[in-house]
DNA sequence: TCAAAAGTGTTGTAACTACACCCATGA
DNA sequence: TCATGGGTGTAGTTACAACACTTTTGA
């Protein structure tokens, strides 16, 4: 073997995001069409390279969400979801992806004309339902991003992410239905959020007002931790009568 | 600005690890004294550079394991925790490490003569307590880990890891303990987590004998979810009154 | 026969489910 | 006034913390 030291093989840096929202009651994720090589024409998740030597993988993140989806980092919910790294992920070469998950409330229409044209809101289950693919192993990405998602949100007031600055319960209810993929019921739903000591902050005589009653309003600390815990429930079949 | 095509800046990828285990009731993390700069000479977790650029981060973690800890990682549990890229946090240049999170039956033996015979366990009260300090940010990734640990023992089988191939309810308590930091009621304890279907597999009449009446003994799935979970009791401030 | 650890019984309280029911508003 | 969602009452059940108590072993 040659007579020089060994170097470490360099890689190359990019980040993914999983961005989450809620129109008419279900998740979407915001997906851009590729307009270049590798998978062009495929939908893939928002992201881009490492802007240089000195960026923070977690500002490289915040400026992605910026130009990719004309979103802005301060204003929403934003964590590390892990790094993807397996060799021949990317036909392009050794490509290693910090993805990370973020959550947006859902009035943010679209996408601007801007830079974030060819992005778009996609429903969660045309994914999960293998109605369309997804470029590299984005797919993979997007269902840690989602399993996140749903434990993450019954230990702490994560749910609240997804709601403007005032929110009703029977919104927030519907956070938790649309995460979780099943129903619940509003009146106890109702009283066990607000039996949660610091989730929900009353906003004095306020109230939204749709069809029928209006309801009052809250606010949240979307950093909160849930004690005790938003369990969800065990699906149907959890006594199996033995024999 | 000169008229070349833009190339993303490279990056240079290390694993570290955050290797768990119990002895003697207290938990320890597996350390390395640095032989080379920089911090040549502090406490560092044990890790190193991808070998090449075929190498995945997943076997990269199995191969420091075994190099640094003279650990296989078929028979530990072994899972990702995160990406740590924060510029500066190497002197070397910019350097990304995956942290992985790693659980250890207590039996292993300190380390070999080998390899590995820079390393020791020390106890994780040293190092959150600040009576040693670590190496580059690894004491983050430590209390990254030891929260990754205290959460995902409430939602998992993971607890089982740390024990031998079958163990006692009051073993199993002891790792419960530990990895918390407060002592349970060995009582409930006992029918709680044998009350959670499919987490704990009595085998036959076998008992371990030691001082006092022998006690059953079990065998898990450490990847087994519990449902429901088992979780930590409130810290005893849980009712302040109010005024 | 005593110490020590395993394992069981019991009781009061808190939490949760399921569902009946009342309330406040817009149309 | 009625439809619609907001909000309350309540009963039955389960989970759990606390702790007294019995059982089985080694020394």
């Amino acid at each position: 073997m040659p007579n020089e030291i060994w170097r470490p093989p360099p890689v190359l840096l990019t980040v993914d995001l999983v961005i989450l929202t809620l129109r008419v009651s279900a998740l979407h994720v915001l997906l851009i069409e590729r307009g270049i090589e590798p998978y062009k024409g495929s939908l893939a998740l928002p992201g881009g390279f490492i802007a240089n030597e000195n960026e923070d993988v977690f500002d490289a993140a915040c400026r992605e969400l910026r130009e990719e989806a004309n979103l802005d980092a301060t204003e929403l919910h934003l964590e590390q979801l892990g790094a993807y790294g397996r060799p021949g992920r990317d036909p392009r070469g050794r490509i290693v992806s910090v993805a990370h998950l973020a959550i947006a409330p859902g009035l943010p229409e679209p996408e601007a004309g801007t830079d974030a044209s060819a992005a778009s809101w996609v429903p969660v289950e045309d994914i999960t339902s293998d109605r369309r693919t997804l470029a590299f192993d984005h797919r993979q990405i997007l269902e840690d991003g989602l399993e996140r998602a749903r434990v993450k949100i019954e230990r702490t007031a994560l749910a609240t992410a997804f709601c403007a600055p005032t929110f009703t319960i029977a919104e927030l209810q519907r956070v938790y239905e649309a995460v979780w993929g099943f129903d619940l019921d509003p009146r106890n739903f109702y009283r066990k959020v607000q039996s949660v000591p610091d989730f929900l902050i009353p906003l004095g005589p306020d109230r939204r007002t749709t069809k029928g009653r209006p309801a009052r309003l809250f606010r949240a600390d979307h950093h909160q931790e849930l004690r005790p815990p938003i369990l969800r429930p065990l699906p149907p079949n959890r006594n199996e009568e033995a024999r």
